[in-house]
DNA sequence: CAGACGACATTTTTT
DNA sequence: ATGTCGTCTG
């Protein structure tokens, strides 16, 4: 039996054993959060409750995952317990709850570009293309109706605010946004804004199922409760109003998922929501070095928000002083910073140990390549999403049909893959079979579409109804993907010129989708729970030198740690971000952002910047991150170039790159590069 | 009407 | 560097 008192602090303790009525616990960077959520779940499963009575809500599947599997590790009974993110969670109760919400079936999810496909016909409809020129595309008319969604605000507020070269579009977005909810209403179909909605919906409306829920979910726990929004802030009240029993993590000075309509303001209030809210503050830092730190607390202290905290160690030093490394141009600090990752790991510092960190994905591109020639294996977290690549979507699109034949979407982009059909003949295609209701009328009506028709596309429509027979007559997951595989591959090869990455990747698919029980649960858990581009799961099992280091955007970060940390791209525009420049709010979200970012290392941490920066074809000079360019930042950090103080990196590799960086902040030399290199 | 080609803008962060 | 949109041709 393990013994609590042991291995956690007084706080630590008491929220883990803490179990009946309201608890808020503020957990600073690496104060053990983590910890608290495993420890208690182990708890109360030890201390007769019963684990499918628990419910964990979490910001990713990996969270999740991570905590309920150590704490499987003290007590098996908590595999159990029920964990997920909040749209998964909605997901599940919107399926068995489907028919009270009107429903026939079941539903189907729009992935971000369905729900852009499916905008854009709206836009078709109403005759919005053919507007001037300045008419907002298909992608931000979504990001729009989402952030109204998400914060909570009208259409025409978010255009003021966030859009205002669009702000006279607002009848416009408004009769969008109608069509698009009669749209996805008739095809029977959610998207990612939905799943939250309707939980709401199904929670307020329907007292019984409330209770019911309330009923199974006694114990209620949700991490990062700083990054929910007001929906996800309701359907926690409306899960918790009747026991109360219910337990929130989150740290105010980590929220930074504003931009999708977080309110930190959920955290503020829970306390009001729940009176007699117990709440606890974990305050000591287990994770970091104490310099590492200094650096932390600086960048809270600049922070216009003050936040009252202060971390402190209760490591000891290791001896390795965070750097500041400032680099003439992208290739050198894409250079210095493999060869560092390399010696590092020569050095004991395995590579899983060790994470690259920045604002935006396409910041990594030049230091990807680099790794890749240096043989350095990596894995990318964050960016784009491996389930949104072109041909990905391609192969599940005929995944799709199977499980719902009436799936416009799906339809449309398996027939337009076909030489010969396009958008017209697609639709024209899809309002002949559409009228029967399963794979089967579906499908054999296709077919005598097919016999008489003497279209040149006819002989590899056939084809495709062909495949689809076939596979809807495959039981088996994997088997079913591998024959869209064959007849998909041909068509591949026909369209990209880089068609050898892309078949790895369906190679990959298709491993995954063996593992799969039904295709419906494939499908869902490839809209809801991403899974990471690469093969992240296949090797679980591979020694701690062979596995990859980490690539992640800041926010993907979130929750986790490294040995070492490299944050790069340390220039003002890229954290904080151009974008967010013009607004006091989102600038301060990009200082937590950093904040984040630096109290994922543990022992080493290194920010770099480079200063010759490329815009639209222009050469520009990058600026030091205005986040460093603040009292007691820069002296927290040892300088390379700058302070020539003693140094533990004097090997004769390191000299050579080192000769590189800038001898100090030079703007001068680096005019006359860029001068010099405009004359060509 | 499909598909190729070229002009153009566009690059945050995620479930 | 990439993807989206418009135009032109067969």
């Amino acid at each position: 039996m393990i013994n609590l008192k042991e291995l956690l602090n007084s706080n630590q303790y008491k929220a883990v054993t803490t179990i009946d009525g309201p608890i808020l616990v503020i957990a600073g960077a690496g104060s053990g959060k983590t910890r608290v959520i495993e420890y208690r779940v182990m708890y109360m499963a030890q201390n007769h409750i019963d684990p499918k009575s628990i419910l964990l809500l979490t910001f990713t599947r990996r969270a999740a995952h991570e905590m309920l599997s150590r704490a499987c590790k003290h007590e098996p009974k908590c595999s159990q317990v029920n964990g997920g993110t909040f749209h998964s969670f909605a997901y599940k109760l919107l399926k068995r709850y489907s028919k009270q919400l009107g429903f026939e079936n079941s539903f189907t999810i729009l992935e971000e570009g369905e729900s852009e496909e499916a905008i854009h016909n709206c836009c078709a409809r109403l005759n919005y293309l053919k507007k001037e020129k300045r008419f907002p595309k298909k992608d931000t008319l979504r990001a729009i109706i989402s952030m109204s969604i998400n914060k909570n605000s009208p259409i025409k507020d978010i255009l003021e605010k966030e859009y205002p070269h669009f702000s006279d579009y607002g009848t416009e977005v408004e009769n969008i946004r109608q069509k698009y909810i009669e749209y996805k209403l008739n095809s029977n179909s959610l998207d990612y804004d939905d799943l939250l909605v309707y939980l709401r919906i199904l929670l307020t409306d329907n007292k019984e199922i409330r209770e019911r829920l309330a009923a199974q979910y006694k114990y209620i726990m949700v991490d990062e409760y700083q990054d929910t929004n007001f929906l996800q802030g309701d359907i926690t009240f409306l899960l918790g109003e009747a026991h109360k029993n219910i337990m929130v993590v989150g740290d105010d000075a980590q929220s930074i998922y504003g931009f999708r309509g977080a309110c930190h303001t959920n955290i503020m209030a829970f306390p009001d929501k729940f009176p007699g809210c117990q709440i606890i503050k974990l305050e000591d830092n287990y994770r970091s070095t104490q310099t590492i730190l200094d650096v932390a607390n600086s960048v809270l202290a600049n922070m216009q928000n003050r936040y009252s905290k202060c971390l402190i160690a209760t490591k000891k030093e290791t001896g390795d002083k965070p750097k500041l490394l400032q680099f003439k141009n992208t290739y050198d600090e894409a250079e210095w910073i493999t060869r560092r990752i390399k010696d590092l790991r020569d050095d004991g510092v395995a590579l899983h140990h060790q994470a690259v960190l920045y604002r935006s994905a396409y910041i990594s591109i030049p230091l990807q390549a680099e790794l890749s020639k240096r043989n350095i294996p990596y894995q990318v977290y964050g960016g784009r999403k491996f389930y949104e690549t072109a041909h990905v979507r391609d192969a599940l699109s005929h995944l799709k049909i199977m499980v719902n034949p009436r799936n416009e979407l799906a339809w449309h982009r398996a027939l337009t893959l076909i030489k010969g059909i396009g958008p017209k003949n697609a639709e024209r295609i899809f309002g002949q079979i559409s009228a029967a209701s399963d794979v089967k009328g579906i499908l054999s009506k296709a077919g005598e579409l097919c016999k008489d028709n003497k279209s040149r596309f006819a002989n590899d429509l056939r084809k495709l109804i062909l495949v689809l027979d076939e596979t809807s007559k495959s039981k088996d997951v994997g088997e079913a993907f591998e024959i869209i595989l064959e007849y998909y591959t041909p068509i591949l090869k026909r369209i990209y010129d880089d068609w050898n990455s892309r078949i790895n990747d369906l190679e990959a698919l298709s491993e995954i989708a063996g593992r799969y029980n039904s295709l419906e649960e494939l499908l869902a858990d490839f809209a809801i729970e991403s899974p990471e581009r690469g093969t992240r799961e296949v090797k679980p099992e591979l020694p701690d030198e062979e596995l990859p280091l980490t690539m992640s955007t800041i926010h993907s970060a979130k929750g986790l740690e490294w040995d070492t940390v490299f944050i790069i791209g340390m220039t003002d525009g890229i954290l904080p971000s151009k974008f967010s420049l013009d607004d006091v709010n989102e600038v301060e979200e990009e200082h937590r952002l950093f904040y984040v970012a630096v109290t994922r290392a543990k022992n080493r941490l290194f920010l770099s910047l480079h200063h010759e920066g490329f815009e639209q074809g222009l050469t520009q000079f990058n600026k030091i991150s205005r986040f460093l360019d603040e009292p007691n930042i820069i002296s927290k950090l040892q300088r390379k170039g700058l302070s020539l103080g003693s140094d533990d990196e004097t090997t004769e590799q390191n000299k050579t790159t080192d000769d590189r960086i800038l001898r100090g902040y030079n703007k001068k030399e680096l005019l006359r590069r860029i001068d010099e290199m405009l004359k060509h």
